[in-house]
DNA sequence: CAAGAATGTGAATGATTGCTCGCATACGCA
DNA sequence: TGCGTATGCGAGCAATCATTCACATTCTTG
């Protein structure tokens, strides 16, 4: 009869919590983790610094939503991709994952870059371990479809050689487009191909063909 | 090569000069970018800040000086394992080139890590293309024994693919040995395996914008 | 409506930074 | 020894930033 007891989401609070962390993301996107101030984050958002600190204890812990949030994304369209992709030839379920990994990068080149990087400086380090663990999982089913003698090390390179081809296109401002996929995917392929049928998912031996 | 050097006070000690640019090559390793600071990098070089800015005009110099030391450094390796290797089997001429690109980041790789990112919010964007660029042309040459049909961008890739790798590896403080050298040389073999015969040219050409 | 709670505000605070400048020391040379 | 110059020094200045807090505004509810 009383007044319902309250909950602890907040409504209103959720908008202007994303706002925040657009405004952050938009920020790192045009001036760098340089311009990346608590007030220019409020301003940019359309609020005032101090309910920034109502939503957030921190600037770190904007960041940190930031990381959470892009992180969230590609996994989602990683699964996605996955998912679609069960009864799909290996090869399209490859290049599926692929442009998941892709697009978020593609989108906004230059807050994938800053965000990466900011992230290694905050305490996220086992959340980090975690997603990359997660993406070589979810990988590693496609992958296997393609070289079954592929282990978790493998997937782990698999992401790696995407990341660093993708990562130069970005530095470089090259856009991102059929050309660029065509490279990963190459590269991709290649690597896989070579896998040694004896490599399994451990941690990888030293010895091997001269 | 010479570039024009930045308009610096003439320097009477390059002792000096180097001993200040290594403390900062130290404070980058230990603390990142965060902890670069004039004032600690004077301090860990033995001088006060006062003699600091007799050497370099601000603190940008001094990491430039710094990237400037370190990519100087890693060419010089790369030629080396290209001439050294010059009538060796090609296999064993892109085992020592890549071995020379692992070799800084092995060595240093927080430091490898923290210096790539900070060149990019330095002004040194020309330098860094032109780094990439030569990178590129001296391993086109071996690359081309491996694979007639590559070009500038199949080195590039090369070298993305590369460096994909090893920051992944750095990153999750995984130590540089011959497993990681192995991974990196299938990765690079597939991948040139990979490359139809008639990529050659300039297929992926849509990016140079100096 | 009234009053208390929730939420919003932005000038003030304290810490840190890059950098300057007046002064001290070392050195060269008569 | 005296004097000019090159070099080294570090306290202090101005700017910037994250964060706080006393107060204002809006919402909730009896």
């Amino acid at each position: 009869m009383h007044a319902p007891r309250k909950q602890a989401a907040q409504p209103r609070s959720r908008a202007t919590q994303a706002a925040i962390v657009e405004a952050a993301a938009r920020i790192l996107e045009t001036s760098g983790s340089a311009g990346l101030t608590t007030n220019a984050i409020a301003a940019r958002a359309g609020v005032s610094i101090g309910s920034l600190y109502q939503y957030f204890p921190n600037k770190e812990a904007v960041l940190a939503a930031l990381l959470r949030t892009k992180r969230a994304e590609l996994l989602s369209w990683m699964r996605a991709a996955v998912s679609a992709n069960q009864e799909a030839p290996p090869e399209k379920a490859l290049q599926a994952l692929l442009d998941a990994g892709m697009r978020h990068q593609v989108e906004r080149p230059r807050l994938a870059l800053e965000a990466e990087y900011a992230g290694q400086q905050l305490h996220l380090a086992e959340e980090t371990a975690a997603l990359a663990d997660e993406m070589a999982q979810l990988i590693l089913e496609t992958v296997r479809r393609l070289q079954p003698a592929a282990g978790l090390q493998e997937a782990r390179d698999v992401v790696a050689i995407a990341k660093g081809i993708i990562n130069a296109a970005a530095l470089s401002s090259e856009a991102g487009g059929p050309g660029l996929a065509a490279r990963v995917r190459r590269a991709v392929r290649g690597y896989l191909r070579e896998i040694p049928s004896n490599s399994a998912d451990s941690r990888a031996a030293s010895s091997s063909m001269p």
